[in-house]
DNA sequence: TCAATTTGTGTAATGAGTACAAAGATATAC
DNA sequence: GTATATCTTTGTACTCATTACACAAATTGA
């Protein structure tokens, strides 16, 4: 596995320093849009890079989100999952397999924060759940 | 502590079979809208119900939620959290102190589900995140 | 009353995530 | 270039929410 130039200039972008585990970690998360656990993650990378610790992996994908790289989805009861796409768009987590696809094109205004409330809100998460398609027929 | 009758008769309009321990922990989160863990719950009824086992207590999370007369909220990356209040409203957890909070009075539009998907959905989660009153100061 | 079924309890196991300290790599100063 | 400080990675041990499971207690129904 080689990694692209990409992913170590969206590092850069954000401020964190592009290692080598680093950068391998994005690249893996720029081509692989599945929505990731840290354990897929590790176990994606681990085969080609052997001494790669699953720490590593938990440290990485903090400093990701810390640094505004990447999302942490909430939306998966085991798991935490990572999502590289950070623009303005909903998930949805098929309760038979567990996978979490992307929704894109809703109303905009799904995306804006209430402002009457007595709190500083700064984020918003749309979760969908139900059954995917691959999964109906079963 | 003693329980009401509208938990037991919650309990009897969900198909749930009302038993001391379950018509305790229902009474519990109706009283309780704080969207308690498991822990929580089961940290409040010990004292009065020494007996209780917290095993007990998620299985009967389990049974209030595939009943429908709870919600379980995925928003706290920690513990998995419930709410008896099943109407359409959304989330809003602190990130400072972890608490949750209801938010009502929100758009329809943004519980509708969307249509222009592969996808069966049949619910939806809205939680914003950010820093609540009470921890704004600090 | 007795047997069958449901519900509750306690212990042990699982597994995601974290703490921590040592090792390795990188950057900076001289 | 070498020494030193800082940052990053690694492995191990640990925490803690949740689950598995087997047995006990309660409830139901003949």
């Amino acid at each position: 596995m080689h990694t692209s130039l990409e992913s170590h200039q969206y590092l850069r972008q954000h401020s964190i320093k592009p290692s080598v585990q680093r950068t391998a970690v994005m690249d893996y998360l720029m081509k692989n849009r599945t929505h990731p656990t840290v354990d897929e993650i590790y176990s994606a990378l681990s085969p080609s890079m052997p001494t790669l610790s699953k720490t590593t992996v938990y440290n990485t994908m903090d400093i990701f989100v810390e640094k505004g790289a990447v999302r942490a989805l909430v939306i998966d009861e085991k798991n935490s999952r990572y999502d590289v796409d950070v623009s303005a768009h909903a998930h949805f987590i098929c309760k038979s397999c567990g996978k979490v696809f992307d929704i894109f094109n809703l109303k905009p205004v799904l995306f804006q924060l209430p402002k009457d409330t007595p709190f500083k809100i700064d984020s918003v998460e749309i979760s969908y759940s139900g059954i995917c398609d691959s999964c109906k027929g079963n």
